[in-house]
DNA sequence: CGCGATTTTGAGAGCCGTCAAGATACGTGG
DNA sequence: CCACGTATCTTGACGGCTCTCAAAATCGCG
């Protein structure tokens, strides 16, 4: 399933019109900051689905930016069982672990096509130096993903298994929002239910017998990759999510 | 249960002669970085058991390090129950999310007596600024929290009750081992099993009933908060776990 | 000695896992 | 356009891990 990983691309995204800057949801940078991100940026890399892009031991030298499309981090057992930690859409980042602590403590695959930005892991500690301002960034992605692998953990450890569903599917949604994934009640998800199951410690029988249960109490659909939320509020009571609306990101 | 915080006392400790700088687990400090330490550092608080450091919500003007002790991280749900999102020792650093998100989003009670360094919140960008050795510390730190969020959901989503409780018991061992709190196969915990499995997504009475099995194989003994390995690697073999040893790490 | 917190044990129910098989969808080659 | 293979989704049967309820035993402490 796994494929290997192409060289990167020349650069064919400008990062003065980088698509993600549009986005209402990611912070306006300085000119020095763009100028120097411009200059981190090593180029392009664009994968298929099922590549794997960072893998669980290994030590990259380069870190990723999602530019386009869903990946997803995940650790696997000698069992052959797997846990998938969480999902990666545009803007976040890849491979801050490996920068780091020199090593990843889980592996990277892309769900669809994915692009991303490729930088070089080396000129991390220049960014610390030179932009006090874009290492405090990266101290808010990492603090982000901690924030998410607690929800998650929070949901896997107390709720059941049709919550946990519930609460993953209006998660992403929350996400996916903001970038026009998603809108209307209506998220398109490009995973299977096999991979939710990894997400929520779940097996995929249980899984889909937990939609099931989801779909016929009229709470949601779940049609080829199209969820549909029916009855938010319940779903939420359900996932005990409040609905606060997240503050402006960055992204490097 | 949850007591009232004190107001911060005057320094008592002075970070040129910082106990946790002993310990060979920790990383060296330029001169210049200890003078920027001693001079963030607002001041010590002293906690009880059970008295609450950080509130879910709220926006602490202040940030901690752990001097001495054991407290908990968790994240309530409105039913009653909680989930414990990970422990808190010497080194460890509280409320980087209401640094960078200026709100927590899950709450910390101490466990033991715990000895604290406090920081005011407005300096952390001078930190940024003026120190990026220690910005990239901090961003050590909250990465390593991700990766220990990581593992505990791993181990919550795939693995049985014996086998939690196994690789909960082992990754305390190995945080404590280096700072002298554990040693020669013994662990004192100072925690309760309801804390456990409230850790582990575990009711109360099958974390007993797991218990008991793994000490009645022989596996380990669990004796008022003393726990010994018996047989480690079968131990290592059900949590899944390696025994790499970790970096020296940094702390603020 | 008495009380609350913690640990332990038993009984019964139910959520969830495993095994198995069928149905549906989709891409590929004929 | 059809046949076929693979991936995904669906359903049923059954067992067991884990939960809840309940109560007793033990511990810590005033």
């Amino acid at each position: 399933m796994t494929k290997m990983l192409n060289e990167p691309m020349p650069v064919k995204t400008e990062c003065s019109a980088c698509p993600l800057r549009l986005m209402s949801r990611f912070r306006e940078f300085e000119d020095a900051e763009l100028e120097f991100i411009s200059e981190f940026k090593a180029g392009e890399l664009a994968v298929q689905p099922g590549t794997g892009i960072l893998e669980e031991g290994s030590n990259s030298p380069h870190l990723f930016t999602v530019l386009s499309g869903w990946a997803f981090r995940y650790k696997s057992l000698s069992d052959g069982s797997r846990q998938i930690l969480n999902f990666a859409l545009p803007g976040d980042f890849l491979g801050l672990q490996a920068s780091v602590f020199d090593m990843m403590d889980h592996s990277v695959e892309a769900l669809t096509d994915v692009t991303l930005c490729v930088f070089p892991r080396d000129k991390v500690w220049t960014l610390f130096r030179q932009h006090p301002s874009l290492a405090h960034d990266l101290t808010w992605l990492a603090t982000a993903e901690e924030r998410v692998l607690g929800a998650h953990l929070t949901a896997v450890g107390q709720r059941s298994a049709p919550a946990r569903i519930a609460f993953l599917l209006l998660h992403l949604y929350e996400r996916c929002e903001p970038m026009n994934l998603a809108g209307g009640d209506k998220l398109l998800v490009p995973f299977t239910q096999a991979h939710l199951a990894d997400v929520l410690g779940l097996s995929l029988v249980h899984t889909n017998k937990s939609i099931r249960k989801l779909t016929s109490n009229e709470l949601l659909r779940w049609d080829k990759g199209l969820v549909t939320f029916l009855d938010r509020p319940k779903l939420m009571d359900m996932a005990e999510m409040s609905d606060a609306t997240p503050a402006k990101r960055p992204f490097i």
